[in-house]
DNA sequence: AACTATTTATAAGA
DNA sequence: TTCTTATAAATAGTT
C-alpha cells in the first residue's frame, strides 16, 4: 500500500527505515485502538525500536492488567509443564515475599532516616548471608571480601543507629530524672539545674537485656 | 477497507464482531511482524478478548523480554502499588530479575552456577529496599540489636568461607611448589617430600590486594 | 509534514 | 471457517 511493494526485510536506509517505523508504529497502534473498540478486547502494544526505545499503547484495560493476563496464563502454563520449575520459581518467591513480610527484621532493621545505600547493604549482606548458609561452589575469595566489606559496613551504620537511640534513650531518662530533681529540690530550696550541656554520656552503652 | 466504511464502536452483532475481532486480530499481529522486520525492532502485542481470551505475539524479542523493558520504565508506578498486588500479578520477579541482570554489583555476587532460591532471596531483598524507601519511625533499639546479631553470624560465615577457600588455595599452591621441588631434588638427590600433613596453614591469612 | 499512486486490509456476501 | 471481491485504509516514494 504505496507506490511500490516493499519486500519485508529490513530496511538498509536509515533515513526510510526511521520514516517507515514512524509511521508503521502509528498505524499498528491505531489498528490497536481500532480493535478493541470493534471488538470490545483489551490490547496491549509494545514497540521497542533498533535504538531501544520504548513505544507502548493499551486500550480496553491499562498495561498492568493485560500484562497481568499474560503472566498468569503464561505461570499457568509453567505449572503444567514443568512442577519443578514451578517449585522453584514460584512457590519460594511467594514463599519467601511471605517470610519477609511476617519478619521484624526487614522492616524493624530500616532506621526511619536512614541512608538508602546503607539499607540497600543490609540487605545486600543478608542475602549475601543467606545464600551461603546453603553450598555454594564457585564463590571467588573476592566475592566473599567485598562482601566482608559490605557486611561491616552495614554492621557499623547499625551499631551507630543503636548507640544513636540509646543515647537518646538516657537523656530523655536524665530529662525525667532533672525534672523530678527540680521537683523535690524546689520544696527544698530551689537550686533548678536543668539539662545541663556539661553532663557526660558515655561512649559505650550496656548491652539490654 | 471493506465493502463498507465501518465505524470504530462496538459491533453489536455477536458473530460479525466475532469475525472482524479474528480477522484485525491477524492483520494486526502480523503488522507486527512487519514493522519488527523492515525497522529491526521488538515488538509484542497482547490481545484479550471479550471472553478473556489470551492472544499474544512478540517478534524481535521474546515477551518476557519486551515486557521487562516496559516494566522498567514504569518501575516508579509499581512502587505505588501493594506487595500483594505485586506478588499475585508477578511484576516484582520481571522488573528485579532485570535488575539484577544489569546490575555489576549483582553479577560480583551471584556466581554462574548458583540457584534460583538465591537470586529470589537476593530479589526479595531489593524488592523490600525499594518498598522501604520511604521512611520508617519506628525502629526500636531491640530491632537494632537484632540486625546486629545477623550481621555479626553474617560476617563471621563470610570470613569462615573466605578463609576456607584461601587455604584451598594455599594448598594447592603448596602442591604446586611441593611438585617443583620434587623436580629440583629429585636431579639432585631424590629425597621427595610430596605433600606432608604436618604442614602449618597460619590462622588468619594476609589480605590479598 | 503533505501528497498521492499504489498496495494492502478487510466488510460483506457466498 | 474460508474464499471472493469491491472498497476503504495504509503507506512508499516523492515534494
Amino acid at each position: 500500500m504505496g507506490r511500490r511493494k516493499v519486500e519485508i526485510k529490513r530496511i538498509e536506509k536509515k533515513s526510510s527505515r526511521q520514516v517507515t517505523f514512524s509511521k508503521r508504529r502509528n498505524g499498528l497502534i491505531e489498528k490497536a485502538r481500532q480493535l478493541s473498540i470493534l471488538c470490545e478486547s483489551s490490547i496491549a502494544v509494545l514497540v521497542v525500536s533498533g535504538s531501544g526505545k520504548l513505544y507502548n499503547s493499551s486500550s480496553g484495560d491499562n498495561m498492568s492488567k493485560i500484562i497481568d493476563r499474560y503472566e498468569i496464563q503464561h505461570a499457568d502454563e509453567l505449572k503444567v509443564l514443568d512442577l519443578e520449575e514451578k517449585t522453584r520459581n514460584y512457590l519460594p518467591h511467594k514463599e519467601l515475599l511471605d517470610i519477609v513480610q511476617r519478619s521484624a527484621l526487614v522492616h524493624l532493621f530500616i532506621p526511619p532516616s536512614s541512608d538508602k545505600k546503607n539499607i540497600f547493604l543490609f540487605l545486600l549482606a543478608t542475602y549475601e548471608y543467606r545464600k551461603l548458609e546453603e553450598p555454594v561452589d564457585n564463590v571467588s575469595v573476592d566475592s566473599l571480601m567485598s562482601m566482608e566489606e559490605q557486611l561491616e559496613t552495614a554492621l557499623s551504620v547499625t551499631r551507630a543507629k543503636k548507640t544513636e537511640l540509646m543515647m537518646d534513650d538516657l537523656k530523655s531518662l536524665q530529662e525525667t530524672m532533672g525534672m523530678k530533681t527540680i521537683l523535690v529540690t524546689e520544696g527544698v530550696g530551689g537550686m533548678s539545674s536543668g539539662n545541663s550541656s556539661g553532663n557526660k554520656i558515655p561512649e559505650t552503652l550496656p548491652l539490654l537485656k
